[in-house]
DNA sequence: CGAAATCTTGACTGTTTGATAAAACTCTAA
DNA sequence: TTAGAGTTTTATCAAACAGTCAAGATTTCG
Protein backbone atom coordinates (compact mmCIF):
# COMPACT_ATOMS: atom_id res chain seq x y z
CA UNK A 1 0.00 0.00 0.00
CA UNK A 2 2.03 2.50 -1.29
CA UNK A 3 0.10 5.56 -1.08
CA UNK A 4 -0.66 4.65 2.64
CA UNK A 5 3.43 4.67 3.38
CA UNK A 6 3.63 7.77 1.40
CA UNK A 7 0.66 9.65 3.42
CA UNK A 8 2.33 7.76 6.55
CA UNK A 9 5.11 9.71 9.28
CA UNK A 10 7.51 7.28 8.43
CA UNK A 11 9.43 8.67 5.60
CA UNK A 12 8.18 5.75 3.26
CA UNK A 13 11.75 3.84 3.40
CA UNK A 14 12.09 1.45 0.74
CA UNK A 15 12.23 -2.77 0.62
CA UNK A 16 14.60 -4.26 -1.12
CA UNK A 17 12.36 -5.66 -3.51
CA UNK A 18 11.66 -1.88 -4.01
CA UNK A 19 14.99 -0.59 -4.46
CA UNK A 20 15.88 -3.65 -7.01
CA UNK A 21 13.01 -3.03 -8.88
CA UNK A 22 12.60 0.58 -9.43
CA UNK A 23 16.32 0.67 -10.58
CA UNK A 24 15.04 -1.89 -13.04
CA UNK A 25 12.37 0.19 -14.40
CA UNK A 26 14.52 3.28 -14.54
CA UNK A 27 17.13 1.36 -16.70
CA UNK A 28 14.53 -0.20 -18.91
CA UNK A 29 12.83 3.50 -19.26
CA UNK A 30 15.80 5.28 -19.71
CA UNK A 31 16.54 2.82 -22.69
CA UNK A 32 13.66 3.28 -24.24
CA UNK A 33 12.85 7.15 -23.84
CA UNK A 34 16.47 7.65 -24.62
CA UNK A 35 15.77 6.31 -28.21
CA UNK A 36 12.04 7.01 -28.77
CA UNK A 37 10.79 10.15 -25.94
CA UNK A 38 8.15 10.37 -24.12
CA UNK A 39 5.62 9.86 -26.88
CA UNK A 40 7.08 7.10 -28.85
CA UNK A 41 8.07 4.91 -25.65
CA UNK A 42 5.18 2.41 -24.48
CA UNK A 43 5.44 1.25 -21.23
CA UNK A 44 4.87 -2.33 -22.24
CA UNK A 45 7.82 -2.37 -24.05
CA UNK A 46 10.25 -0.86 -20.65
CA UNK A 47 7.89 -3.70 -18.80
CA UNK A 48 9.24 -6.20 -20.87
CA UNK A 49 12.53 -4.72 -21.46
CA UNK A 50 12.60 -5.01 -17.33
CA UNK A 51 11.21 -8.41 -17.46
CA UNK A 52 8.52 -8.17 -15.18
CA UNK A 53 4.38 -7.39 -16.53
CA UNK A 54 2.92 -4.00 -17.41
CA UNK A 55 1.00 -4.11 -14.14
CA UNK A 56 3.36 -4.85 -11.64
CA UNK A 57 5.80 -1.81 -13.73
CA UNK A 58 2.59 0.22 -12.63
CA UNK A 59 2.66 -1.00 -9.44
CA UNK A 60 5.86 0.62 -8.71
CA UNK A 61 5.32 4.20 -11.00
CA UNK A 62 1.93 4.80 -11.56
CA UNK A 63 1.65 6.50 -14.54
CA UNK A 64 3.79 6.67 -17.93
CA UNK A 65 5.30 10.25 -16.64
CA UNK A 66 6.32 9.38 -13.39
CA UNK A 67 8.83 7.06 -14.49
CA UNK A 68 9.98 9.96 -16.94
CA UNK A 69 10.06 12.08 -14.46
CA UNK A 70 12.33 10.29 -11.89
CA UNK A 71 14.73 9.73 -14.58
CA UNK A 72 14.96 13.50 -15.24
CA UNK A 73 15.24 14.69 -11.86
CA UNK A 74 18.37 12.60 -11.23
CA UNK A 75 19.39 13.27 -14.42
CA UNK A 76 19.84 17.29 -14.68
CA UNK A 77 21.89 16.88 -11.09
CA UNK A 78 24.43 14.66 -12.25
CA UNK A 79 24.81 16.15 -16.10
CA UNK A 80 25.52 19.38 -14.20
CA UNK A 81 28.35 17.96 -12.35
CA UNK A 82 31.22 18.87 -14.60
CA UNK A 83 30.33 22.66 -14.83
CA UNK A 84 29.47 22.85 -11.21
CA UNK A 85 33.73 21.88 -10.63
CA UNK A 86 34.98 24.11 -12.81
CA UNK A 87 36.72 26.42 -10.80
CA UNK A 88 37.69 30.27 -10.62
CA UNK A 89 40.73 29.61 -8.95
CA UNK A 90 42.33 27.11 -10.94
CA UNK A 91 44.56 28.18 -13.88
CA UNK A 92 41.79 29.15 -16.90
CA UNK A 93 43.08 26.86 -20.08
CA UNK A 94 43.76 23.54 -17.56
CA UNK A 95 40.81 24.27 -16.12
CA UNK A 96 38.71 24.60 -19.50
CA UNK A 97 40.27 21.81 -20.18
CA UNK A 98 39.32 19.43 -17.85
CA UNK A 99 36.19 20.49 -18.52
CA UNK A 100 35.89 19.15 -22.10
CA UNK A 101 37.40 16.48 -20.94
CA UNK A 102 35.08 15.69 -18.27
CA UNK A 103 31.65 16.54 -20.16
CA UNK A 104 33.63 14.08 -22.93
CA UNK A 105 34.00 11.06 -20.42
CA UNK A 106 30.02 11.83 -19.61
CA UNK A 107 29.05 11.05 -23.44
CA UNK A 108 31.20 8.62 -23.65
CA UNK A 109 30.37 6.94 -20.22
CA UNK A 110 26.38 8.01 -20.31
CA UNK A 111 25.63 7.91 -24.07
CA UNK A 112 21.71 7.39 -22.88
CA UNK A 113 21.46 9.82 -20.53
CA UNK A 114 22.84 12.17 -23.07
CA UNK A 115 20.13 11.26 -25.47
CA UNK A 116 17.37 11.56 -22.79
CA UNK A 117 18.12 14.71 -22.34
CA UNK A 118 18.83 15.90 -26.07
CA UNK A 119 15.68 14.15 -26.62
CA UNK A 120 13.76 16.49 -24.15
CA UNK A 121 15.02 19.44 -25.54
CA UNK A 122 14.05 18.49 -29.39
CA UNK A 123 10.64 18.52 -27.91
CA UNK A 124 11.01 22.20 -26.60
CA UNK A 125 11.86 20.54 -22.61
CA UNK A 126 7.79 20.63 -22.18
CA UNK A 127 8.95 18.53 -18.76
CA UNK A 128 11.98 20.34 -17.68
CA UNK A 129 12.16 23.56 -18.79
CA UNK A 130 11.49 25.10 -15.69
CA UNK A 131 14.25 23.08 -13.94
CA UNK A 132 16.51 24.62 -16.53
CA UNK A 133 15.11 27.98 -15.58
CA UNK A 134 15.60 27.75 -11.92
CA UNK A 135 18.81 25.31 -12.18
CA UNK A 136 20.46 25.26 -15.37
CA UNK A 137 20.69 29.30 -15.91
CA UNK A 138 21.65 30.37 -12.49
CA UNK A 139 24.94 27.90 -12.66
CA UNK A 140 25.37 29.20 -16.22
CA UNK A 141 25.32 32.97 -15.50
CA UNK A 142 27.36 31.98 -12.24
CA UNK A 143 30.18 30.30 -14.55
CA UNK A 144 29.81 32.79 -16.83
CA UNK A 145 31.22 34.96 -14.66
CA UNK A 146 34.42 33.34 -13.83
CA UNK A 147 35.03 33.36 -17.92
CA UNK A 148 34.34 36.72 -17.98
CA UNK A 149 36.64 37.19 -15.48
CA UNK A 150 39.69 34.64 -16.78
CA UNK A 151 39.04 37.06 -19.98
CA UNK A 152 39.14 40.74 -18.89
CA UNK A 153 42.82 39.19 -17.10
CA UNK A 154 43.76 38.48 -20.23
CA UNK A 155 44.12 34.32 -19.83
CA UNK A 156 41.95 33.82 -22.47
CA UNK A 157 40.73 35.23 -25.47
CA UNK A 158 37.37 37.58 -24.89
CA UNK A 159 34.31 35.83 -26.34
CA UNK A 160 30.64 35.58 -25.44
CA UNK A 161 31.37 33.24 -22.53
CA UNK A 162 27.94 31.41 -22.89
CA UNK A 163 28.44 30.65 -26.39
CA UNK A 164 31.62 29.21 -25.38
CA UNK A 165 29.76 27.04 -22.77
CA UNK A 166 27.19 26.29 -26.01
CA UNK A 167 30.06 25.25 -27.71
CA UNK A 168 31.96 22.64 -25.03
CA UNK A 169 28.08 21.40 -24.46
CA UNK A 170 27.86 20.57 -28.58
CA UNK A 171 31.16 19.59 -29.61
CA UNK A 172 31.08 17.03 -26.47
CA UNK A 173 27.20 14.86 -26.40
CA UNK A 174 27.66 15.05 -30.15
CA UNK A 175 29.49 12.05 -29.88
CA UNK A 176 26.84 10.20 -27.53
CA UNK A 177 23.77 11.72 -29.26
CA UNK A 178 24.95 11.44 -32.90
CA UNK A 179 26.88 8.06 -32.40
CA UNK A 180 25.87 6.01 -35.48
CA UNK A 181 26.61 9.25 -37.58
CA UNK A 182 29.96 8.94 -36.10
CA UNK A 183 30.46 5.36 -36.26
CA UNK A 184 29.30 5.70 -40.08
CA UNK A 185 32.03 8.16 -40.66
CA UNK A 186 35.08 6.56 -38.41
CA UNK A 187 33.61 3.25 -39.04
CA UNK A 188 33.25 0.95 -35.65
CA UNK A 189 35.28 2.21 -32.39
CA UNK A 190 37.70 -0.60 -31.85
CA UNK A 191 37.33 0.64 -27.97
CA UNK A 192 40.80 0.64 -25.94
CA UNK A 193 40.32 4.55 -26.08
CA UNK A 194 41.00 5.34 -29.02
CA UNK A 195 37.76 7.26 -30.67
CA UNK A 196 37.97 8.97 -27.26
CA UNK A 197 41.40 10.07 -27.31
CA UNK A 198 41.08 11.20 -30.74
CA UNK A 199 37.99 13.38 -29.85
CA UNK A 200 39.95 14.55 -26.75
CA UNK A 201 42.99 15.59 -28.36
CA UNK A 202 41.21 16.68 -31.60
CA UNK A 203 39.02 19.24 -29.44
CA UNK A 204 42.05 20.51 -26.95
CA UNK A 205 43.50 21.60 -30.08
CA UNK A 206 40.32 23.88 -31.47
CA UNK A 207 39.47 25.13 -27.95
CA UNK A 208 42.95 26.06 -27.38
CA UNK A 209 44.38 26.95 -30.70
CA UNK A 210 41.45 26.61 -32.94
CA UNK A 211 42.69 26.57 -36.93
CA UNK A 212 44.72 29.35 -37.81
CA UNK A 213 48.48 28.40 -37.86
CA UNK A 214 50.42 30.90 -35.99
CA UNK A 215 52.89 31.35 -38.30
CA UNK A 216 50.78 33.29 -40.72
CA UNK A 217 52.65 32.50 -43.46
CA UNK A 218 52.70 29.08 -45.20
CA UNK A 219 55.05 26.09 -45.57
CA UNK A 220 55.39 24.89 -42.43
CA UNK A 221 53.41 21.42 -41.92
CA UNK A 222 53.88 18.83 -39.91
CA UNK A 223 55.01 20.07 -36.32
CA UNK A 224 52.25 17.75 -34.98
CA UNK A 225 51.42 14.79 -36.37
CA UNK A 226 47.27 13.63 -36.15
CA UNK B 1 -6.77 5.80 -58.94
CA UNK B 2 -2.91 6.53 -57.58
CA UNK B 3 -1.77 2.73 -58.23
CA UNK B 4 -3.14 3.06 -61.64
CA UNK B 5 -1.39 5.96 -62.70
CA UNK B 6 2.28 4.39 -61.00
CA UNK B 7 1.67 1.45 -63.18
CA UNK B 8 1.02 3.16 -66.66
CA UNK B 9 3.69 4.38 -68.87
CA UNK B 10 3.02 8.30 -68.18
CA UNK B 11 5.50 9.22 -65.23
CA UNK B 12 2.67 9.91 -62.77
CA UNK B 13 2.26 13.50 -63.43
CA UNK B 14 1.11 15.81 -60.66
CA UNK B 15 -2.45 17.15 -60.41
CA UNK B 16 -2.56 20.85 -59.11
CA UNK B 17 -4.60 19.22 -55.84
CA UNK B 18 -2.36 16.70 -55.36
CA UNK B 19 1.07 19.06 -55.01
CA UNK B 20 -0.45 21.72 -52.75
CA UNK B 21 -2.21 18.47 -50.80
CA UNK B 22 1.47 16.63 -50.67
CA UNK B 23 3.07 19.52 -49.51
CA UNK B 24 0.56 20.29 -46.70
CA UNK B 25 0.77 17.05 -45.42
CA UNK B 26 4.96 17.23 -45.67
CA UNK B 27 4.90 20.59 -43.79
CA UNK B 28 2.53 19.30 -40.90
CA UNK B 29 4.18 16.11 -40.39
CA UNK B 30 7.54 18.08 -40.50
CA UNK B 31 6.08 19.51 -37.30
CA UNK B 32 5.46 16.48 -36.12
CA UNK B 33 8.04 14.63 -36.85
CA UNK B 34 10.85 16.56 -35.89
CA UNK B 35 9.32 17.21 -32.16
CA UNK B 36 8.38 13.94 -31.68
CA UNK B 37 9.67 11.07 -33.84
CA UNK B 38 8.37 8.74 -35.80
CA UNK B 39 6.95 6.47 -32.83
CA UNK B 40 5.80 9.50 -31.25
CA UNK B 41 3.92 11.21 -34.26
CA UNK B 42 0.93 10.36 -35.01
CA UNK B 43 -1.13 10.58 -38.24
CA UNK B 44 -4.09 11.65 -36.34
CA UNK B 45 -2.20 15.01 -34.87
CA UNK B 46 -0.53 15.41 -38.81
CA UNK B 47 -3.37 15.20 -40.42
CA UNK B 48 -5.25 17.39 -37.95
CA UNK B 49 -2.26 20.32 -38.39
CA UNK B 50 -2.61 19.93 -42.30
CA UNK B 51 -5.87 20.37 -42.17
CA UNK B 52 -7.44 17.53 -43.85
CA UNK B 53 -9.07 14.20 -42.80
CA UNK B 54 -7.54 11.01 -41.67
CA UNK B 55 -8.47 9.16 -44.51
CA UNK B 56 -7.60 12.10 -47.01
CA UNK B 57 -4.64 12.18 -46.12
CA UNK B 58 -3.79 8.85 -46.10
CA UNK B 59 -5.20 8.62 -49.73
CA UNK B 60 -1.75 10.59 -50.59
CA UNK B 61 0.57 8.72 -48.48
CA UNK B 62 -1.12 5.05 -47.69
CA UNK B 63 1.24 4.65 -44.78
CA UNK B 64 2.96 6.67 -41.91
CA UNK B 65 6.26 5.53 -43.19
CA UNK B 66 5.58 6.75 -46.60
CA UNK B 67 5.32 10.37 -44.98
CA UNK B 68 8.51 10.32 -43.04
CA UNK B 69 10.66 8.41 -46.27
CA UNK B 70 9.54 11.45 -48.04
CA UNK B 71 10.51 13.55 -45.63
CA UNK B 72 13.88 12.13 -45.11
CA UNK B 73 14.56 11.57 -48.58
CA UNK B 74 14.30 15.26 -49.50
CA UNK B 75 15.97 15.89 -46.33
CA UNK B 76 19.48 14.95 -46.65
CA UNK B 77 20.57 16.36 -50.05
CA UNK B 78 19.56 20.14 -48.68
CA UNK B 79 21.62 18.90 -45.70
CA UNK B 80 24.59 18.25 -47.20
CA UNK B 81 24.48 20.94 -49.75
CA UNK B 82 26.65 23.46 -47.37
CA UNK B 83 29.49 20.44 -47.36
CA UNK B 84 29.36 20.02 -51.28
CA UNK B 85 30.08 23.60 -51.65
CA UNK B 86 33.35 23.57 -49.33
CA UNK B 87 35.53 24.29 -52.34
CA UNK B 88 39.15 22.94 -52.48
CA UNK B 89 40.59 26.09 -54.53
CA UNK B 90 39.53 28.15 -52.27
CA UNK B 91 41.37 30.12 -49.41
CA UNK B 92 41.06 27.40 -46.41
CA UNK B 93 40.29 30.17 -43.72
CA UNK B 94 37.75 32.22 -45.48
CA UNK B 95 36.56 28.70 -47.14
CA UNK B 96 35.84 27.04 -43.89
CA UNK B 97 34.25 30.56 -41.86
CA UNK B 98 31.69 30.90 -44.98
CA UNK B 99 31.00 26.62 -44.38
CA UNK B 100 30.45 27.49 -40.29
CA UNK B 101 28.09 30.28 -41.54
CA UNK B 102 26.50 28.30 -44.02
CA UNK B 103 25.20 25.79 -41.43
CA UNK B 104 24.51 28.68 -39.37
CA UNK B 105 22.02 30.06 -41.25
CA UNK B 106 20.37 26.62 -42.26
CA UNK B 107 19.88 26.03 -38.11
CA UNK B 108 18.09 29.57 -38.39
CA UNK B 109 16.62 29.07 -41.87
CA UNK B 110 15.54 25.15 -41.37
CA UNK B 111 15.30 24.29 -37.64
CA UNK B 112 12.68 21.79 -37.88
CA UNK B 113 14.75 20.01 -40.44
CA UNK B 114 17.97 19.80 -37.91
CA UNK B 115 15.61 17.98 -35.38
CA UNK B 116 14.37 15.28 -37.67
CA UNK B 117 17.59 15.06 -38.68
CA UNK B 118 18.95 15.00 -34.73
CA UNK B 119 15.47 12.65 -33.63
CA UNK B 120 16.75 10.46 -36.28
CA UNK B 121 19.87 10.11 -35.20
CA UNK B 122 18.83 9.59 -31.58
CA UNK B 123 16.55 6.76 -32.85
CA UNK B 124 20.07 5.12 -34.14
CA UNK B 125 19.30 6.19 -37.95
CA UNK B 126 17.43 3.06 -38.62
CA UNK B 127 15.59 4.58 -41.75
CA UNK B 128 18.48 6.62 -43.00
CA UNK B 129 21.79 4.58 -41.74
CA UNK B 130 22.20 3.18 -45.80
CA UNK B 131 21.81 6.44 -46.66
CA UNK B 132 24.60 7.94 -45.05
CA UNK B 133 26.96 5.37 -45.70
CA UNK B 134 26.36 6.08 -49.40
CA UNK B 135 25.76 9.83 -49.66
CA UNK B 136 27.22 11.12 -46.34
CA UNK B 137 30.14 9.07 -45.94
CA UNK B 138 31.46 9.50 -49.61
CA UNK B 139 30.92 13.47 -49.41
CA UNK B 140 32.96 13.65 -45.94
CA UNK B 141 35.95 11.34 -46.87
CA UNK B 142 36.53 13.79 -50.56
CA UNK B 143 36.10 16.70 -48.22
CA UNK B 144 38.54 15.38 -45.38
CA UNK B 145 40.74 14.99 -47.98
CA UNK B 146 40.55 18.70 -49.16
CA UNK B 147 41.34 19.61 -45.22
CA UNK B 148 44.02 17.72 -45.43
CA UNK B 149 45.35 19.31 -48.24
CA UNK B 150 45.28 22.51 -46.51
CA UNK B 151 46.83 21.41 -43.48
CA UNK B 152 49.81 19.56 -45.55
CA UNK B 153 50.01 23.38 -46.99
CA UNK B 154 50.33 24.64 -43.72
CA UNK B 155 47.42 26.62 -44.87
CA UNK B 156 45.07 25.34 -41.33
CA UNK B 157 46.28 23.79 -37.93
CA UNK B 158 46.28 19.98 -38.48
CA UNK B 159 43.74 18.55 -36.91
CA UNK B 160 41.52 15.10 -37.43
CA UNK B 161 39.38 16.44 -40.80
CA UNK B 162 36.60 14.32 -39.59
CA UNK B 163 35.90 15.57 -36.15
CA UNK B 164 36.55 19.19 -37.50
CA UNK B 165 33.78 18.26 -39.66
CA UNK B 166 31.70 16.77 -36.57
CA UNK B 167 32.51 19.89 -34.40
CA UNK B 168 31.09 21.91 -37.28
CA UNK B 169 27.70 20.40 -37.34
CA UNK B 170 27.25 20.24 -33.51
CA UNK B 171 27.85 23.47 -32.99
CA UNK B 172 25.97 24.85 -35.96
CA UNK B 173 23.11 22.75 -35.38
CA UNK B 174 22.76 23.12 -31.78
CA UNK B 175 21.03 26.09 -32.43
CA UNK B 176 18.34 24.78 -33.80
CA UNK B 177 18.33 21.33 -31.90
CA UNK B 178 18.86 22.74 -28.35
CA UNK B 179 16.43 25.79 -29.08
CA UNK B 180 14.90 25.60 -25.73
CA UNK B 181 17.89 25.92 -23.45
CA UNK B 182 19.60 28.73 -25.43
CA UNK B 183 16.52 30.70 -25.13
CA UNK B 184 16.90 29.79 -21.07
CA UNK B 185 20.03 31.37 -20.89
CA UNK B 186 20.48 34.10 -23.14
CA UNK B 187 16.49 35.09 -23.29
CA UNK B 188 14.47 35.35 -26.04
CA UNK B 189 15.64 36.19 -29.34
CA UNK B 190 14.94 39.70 -30.12
CA UNK B 191 15.48 39.08 -33.98
CA UNK B 192 17.17 40.94 -35.73
CA UNK B 193 19.90 38.95 -36.15
CA UNK B 194 21.14 39.54 -32.61
CA UNK B 195 21.46 36.03 -31.35
CA UNK B 196 22.58 34.99 -35.00
CA UNK B 197 25.28 37.05 -35.44
CA UNK B 198 26.58 37.02 -31.37
CA UNK B 199 27.02 32.89 -32.50
CA UNK B 200 28.35 33.63 -35.66
CA UNK B 201 31.07 35.86 -34.31
CA UNK B 202 31.86 33.72 -31.44
CA UNK B 203 32.32 30.60 -33.93
CA UNK B 204 34.28 32.64 -35.98
CA UNK B 205 37.10 33.34 -32.93
CA UNK B 206 36.85 29.60 -31.70
CA UNK B 207 37.19 27.93 -34.98
CA UNK B 208 40.16 30.91 -36.18
CA UNK B 209 41.76 31.26 -33.03
CA UNK B 210 40.99 29.26 -30.02
CA UNK B 211 41.03 30.50 -26.65
CA UNK B 212 44.24 30.50 -26.13
CA UNK B 213 45.25 34.38 -26.17
CA UNK B 214 48.21 35.22 -28.48
CA UNK B 215 50.31 36.86 -26.14
CA UNK B 216 50.80 33.91 -23.78
CA UNK B 217 52.17 36.49 -21.05
CA UNK B 218 49.24 37.92 -18.81
CA UNK B 219 47.45 41.35 -18.33
CA UNK B 220 46.55 42.25 -22.32
CA UNK B 221 42.66 42.46 -22.23
CA UNK B 222 40.18 44.37 -24.09
CA UNK B 223 41.65 44.67 -27.37
CA UNK B 224 38.09 42.90 -28.54
CA UNK B 225 35.34 43.51 -26.51
CA UNK B 226 32.17 41.67 -26.74
C1' DC C 1 -22.33 20.38 -70.97
C1' DG C 2 -21.30 15.70 -69.10
C1' DA C 3 -18.53 11.75 -68.23
C1' DA C 4 -14.25 10.12 -66.45
C1' DA C 5 -10.79 10.97 -63.30
C1' DT C 6 -9.72 12.74 -59.07
C1' DC C 7 -10.60 13.89 -54.43
C1' DT C 8 -13.01 13.71 -49.82
C1' DT C 9 -15.61 11.78 -46.19
C1' DG C 10 -17.99 8.93 -42.56
C1' DA C 11 -18.18 4.67 -40.75
C1' DC C 12 -15.52 0.96 -39.51
C1' DT C 13 -11.75 -2.76 -38.17
C1' DG C 14 -8.30 -4.76 -35.56
C1' DT C 15 -4.56 -3.54 -32.59
C1' DT C 16 -1.92 -1.07 -29.25
C1' DT C 17 -1.78 1.68 -25.45
C1' DG C 18 -2.16 3.65 -20.63
C1' DA C 19 -4.34 2.51 -16.73
C1' DT C 20 -7.41 -0.04 -12.99
C1' DA C 21 -9.41 -3.72 -9.89
C1' DA C 22 -9.19 -7.45 -7.41
C1' DA C 23 -7.60 -11.82 -6.42
C1' DA C 24 -3.52 -14.61 -5.47
C1' DC C 25 0.86 -15.07 -4.04
C1' DT C 26 5.37 -14.03 -1.34
C1' DC C 27 8.07 -12.15 1.97
C1' DT C 28 9.17 -10.57 6.64
C1' DA C 29 9.09 -9.43 11.42
C1' DA C 30 6.98 -10.22 15.88
C1' DT D 1 4.78 -19.64 12.46
C1' DT D 2 1.63 -16.78 11.10
C1' DA D 3 -0.63 -12.24 10.36
C1' DG D 4 -0.19 -8.55 7.71
C1' DA D 5 2.47 -5.82 4.65
C1' DG D 6 4.26 -6.04 0.31
C1' DT D 7 4.32 -7.96 -4.43
C1' DT D 8 2.62 -10.14 -8.69
C1' DT D 9 -0.74 -11.69 -11.86
C1' DT D 10 -5.07 -12.28 -14.46
C1' DA D 11 -8.67 -10.01 -16.36
C1' DT D 12 -10.37 -6.01 -17.98
C1' DC D 13 -11.38 -1.21 -19.89
C1' DA D 14 -11.70 2.93 -22.61
C1' DA D 15 -9.13 5.69 -25.54
C1' DA D 16 -5.89 6.23 -29.17
C1' DC D 17 -3.97 4.38 -33.02
C1' DA D 18 -2.82 2.84 -38.07
C1' DG D 19 -5.11 1.70 -41.76
C1' DT D 20 -9.44 0.19 -44.97
C1' DC D 21 -13.62 0.71 -47.67
C1' DA D 22 -17.14 2.21 -50.35
C1' DA D 23 -19.98 5.88 -51.34
C1' DG D 24 -20.39 10.68 -52.30
C1' DA D 25 -18.51 15.27 -53.87
C1' DT D 26 -15.61 17.82 -56.86
C1' DT D 27 -12.57 18.85 -60.51
C1' DT D 28 -10.89 18.29 -65.17
C1' DC D 29 -11.21 18.17 -69.89
C1' DG D 30 -13.04 16.61 -74.39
Amino acid sequence: MQQLKARATETQRKTRIQVENEEKILDAALEEFSVHGFRGATIDRIAAHAGMSKPNLLYYFRRKQDIYEALIARLLDTWLEPLRELDAIGDPLPELQSYIRRKLEMARDFPRESRLFANEMLQGAPRIKRLLETELKPLVDEKAEVLKGWMKAGKINPVDPRHLIFSIWSTTQHYADFDVQVQVILGPDRGAGGRFEDAARYLETLFLDGLRPKTSSAETPRIRTL
